[in-house]
RNA sequence: CGGGGCGUAGCGCAGUCCGGCAGCGCGCAGCGUUCGGGACGCUGAGGUCGGAGGUUCAAAUCCUCUCGCCCCGACCA
């Protein structure tokens, strides 16, 4: 490509709403350009970064056997209201009505659509197993998207959908998928690990997550040093903390004038924070759930969801914390009514703990489960922190935010049972087909590479999704420099490089630092003075120091250097 | 959904408090000089000031409504 034919220009002011760099780089390298509010238009060099990201995705899933097919963008209502997600999801699925005013959806995922095709295409345990899978726009109405390509509305999936008879098939699709995932991104170049991940409370017996690290990562992922565990925060847990032998002491109301929060009541009675139990309220419904845990934890309101078995939790208003009993800031279980309280098993293992005294002004001090007040529910619901125990091992955990790139999911028989996409076994019996669902993002999975591999000049991509191997500079207007230069361009074009050709009359410095904002891994520079001495100036992009090489030859030395650095990506084994 | 901020030329911004010719930098076009790390000079094109309504002799500026975008929050009472 001739840069001076290429559409879309690098801009040199940072976007005033770009926040990361993934997002600052691709706009200013002219990758993408945004329509509206996580809505991107790739332009021609982001596009051919997203092309090679589907090339590699395409390669690894044929290798375990997936057939692709394309799936449609627009769905009719009917599959989403046979598994009733069309009523559970809110707003972010887009509805409309067509012409005739059948209920449409805008595809955010598609189980639905293929346990439909499932009822007319598989009827025989004979047809089974498959593999499934297609790269397919989705539109979630995230209410904040932000970010760039990294947290979008409108987005390519690759997701693939895998059809077995049994648990057993399940397991090796899913371990299949496990596989190419950690080829691809491999070859992605990625820094991320597999993480176990939420099942949520429908069905699914095993999820996880690829995970991407990176400061800008919106998930938080709980690392065990020694390897031996990995997990979303959203569902890490830990080893609990010992039990407390202590003995118990009476009950004892204090006063706490204006320590209305946690940290205050500690302060104000001179205890750590691990001796007290602080009150956290919700609404599950028209339940009201009083949860109580240690002072010093935070709650998961994931593993709160899936210890109550909802799915609806929202933070409890002070009327309605008023009506069962407690008094807000100086709340405990004890005497309050009409709640379900929850202990997390940090208060469970724990003695005699500051607690409110359901009095405006008062805590208590010594109480404790069981003789103080009653748990409904006793469970783990604490966020699991950095320098928490592995539930393993046991050694320290320590915590990384990260980019969710993929995902392998377990779905097992929920959607085919409720659309009745079933087979007939050996013995002519109606089965369901046990599904497992995966996922990688796309453009995330590109952006995530950008956040990855950058300095404060631009981007540097990994060569398996660089948009091309190489840049090629003409520097200055030399008639002889740029024959030459063309003449190399034309030579590594047949050599199978892919290169960039910064034909410009620009000057040297600007086409220096577009090569640097693009970020192909390779830069060749002719001018006068290397013209002269036979030679090219190479420079990769990782490295600071460039050499000087004979022009002589040189096309077939960079395609050994791509080559080399091609290899390096790819997976071992 | 709650709170805050911002919409002025392709991009980044000033001007808004205190109403009175719509500006600056980058980019873009032309000419000249320059040419190994975002050059310089001169000339020029480009904006219904997000939109609608209102107040006023006069509105980017004041008032009302509306649309869009960004940030923080939406567990610690």
């Amino acid at each position: 490509m001739r840069m001076a034919k290429l559409f879309g220009r690098t801009v040199r002011e940072v976007p005033a709403d770009a926040e990361f760099p993934s997002h600052q780089l691709m706009v200013r390298a002219a990758m993408i350009r945004p329509l509206g509010a996580g809505i991107y238009t790739l332009m021609p060099l982001g596009y051919r970064v997203v092309k090679k990201v589907e090339a590699i995705i395409h390669e690894e899933m044929d290798r375990i056997g997936g057939q692709e097919l394309l799936m449609p963008f627009v769905h009719t209502a009917d599959v989403w209201k046979e598994t009733e997600r069309y009523y559970q999801i809110g707003p972010e699925m887009a509805r409309f009505e067509d012409r005739a005013g059948r209920d449409m959806v805008l595809a955010m995922t598609h189980e639905e659509v293929v346990a439909d095709l499932l009822r007319t295409d598989v009827n025989s345990y004979k047809q089974l197993p498959q593999i499934v899978y297609h790269l397919q726009t989705k539109w979630r109405d995230e209410p904040r998207a932000r970010g760039g390509l990294i947290r979008v509305r409108e987005f390519t999936m690759k997701d693939s959908y895998s059809l077995d008879v049994d648990e057993a098939g399940l397991e090796e699709s899913y371990e299949a998928h496990a596989e190419a995932y950690d080829r691809i991104f491999t070859r992605f170049g990625l820094d991320y690990i597999k993480v176990g991940a939420d099942v949520g409370m429908m069905g699914g017996s095993k999820s996880e997550e690829y995970m991407a690290f990176s400061p800008h990562g919106e998930d938080v992922i709980l690392i065990c040093p020694n390897g031996d565990y990995a997990a979303n925060r959203e569902v890490a847990i830990y080893q609990q903390f010992p039990a407390s032998d202590a003995e118990m002491l009476p009950l004892e109301e204090v006063e706490t004038p204006n320590a209305s929060t946690i940290q205050g009541v500690a302060d104000y009675l001179d205890v750590p924070l691990e001796q007290t139990a602080k009150a956290v309220f919700f609404m599950a419904g028209e339940q009201f759930i009083f949860l109580v845990i240690r002072g010093d934890l935070e709650v998961n309101e994931t593993k709160l969801r899936n210890a109550l078995q909802v799915s609806d939790l929202v933070p409890a208003t002070t009327e309605q914390i008023a009506a069962i009993g407690a008094v807000a800031g100086y709340a405990s279980p004890i005497g309050v009514h009409d709640a379900t309280v929850v202990v997390d098993e940090s208060v469970a293992k724990a003695r005699n703990l500051v607690a409110g005294a359901n009095k405006e002004g008062f805590h208590v001090r010594n109480s404790n489960v069981g003789r103080d007040y009653e748990a409904d529910l006793i469970a783990d619901v604490a966020a699991a922190a950095a320098g928490h125990l592995c539930p393993v091992c046991g050694e320290p955990m320590v915590t990384r935010r990260a980019i969710e790139v993929g995902n392998i999911f377990k779905l097992g028989t929920r959607y085919t049972e409720k659309l009745g996409a079933t087979y007939l076994d050996q013995n002519g019996k109606a089965q369901p087909v046990v599904m497992g669902s995966y996922g990688i993002g796309v453009g995330r999975s590109a952006a995530t590479a950008v956040e990855q591999y950058h300095d404060d000049k631009g981007i540097k991509w990994p060569i398996s999704i660089a948009p091309f191997h190489a840049s090629l500079l003409s520097i200055g207007k030399d008639e002889d420099v740029i024959a030459t230069t063309d003449a190399l361009y034309a030579q590594l074009g047949a050599a199978g490089v892919e290169v960039l050709y910064d034909d410009r009359n620009e000057r040297p410095g600007v086409k220096f630092n577009d090569a640097d904002l693009i970020g192909n891994p390779i830069r060749l520079s002719i001018s006068r003075k290397t013209l002269d001495a036979g030679e090219v100036e190479l420079k990769l992009r990782s490295d600071d120091n460039s050499i000087n090489v004979p022009l002589d030859g040189i096309a077939g030395h960079v395609r050994e250097l791509v080559d080399g650095m091609l290899a390096e990506l790819q997976p071992v084994g």
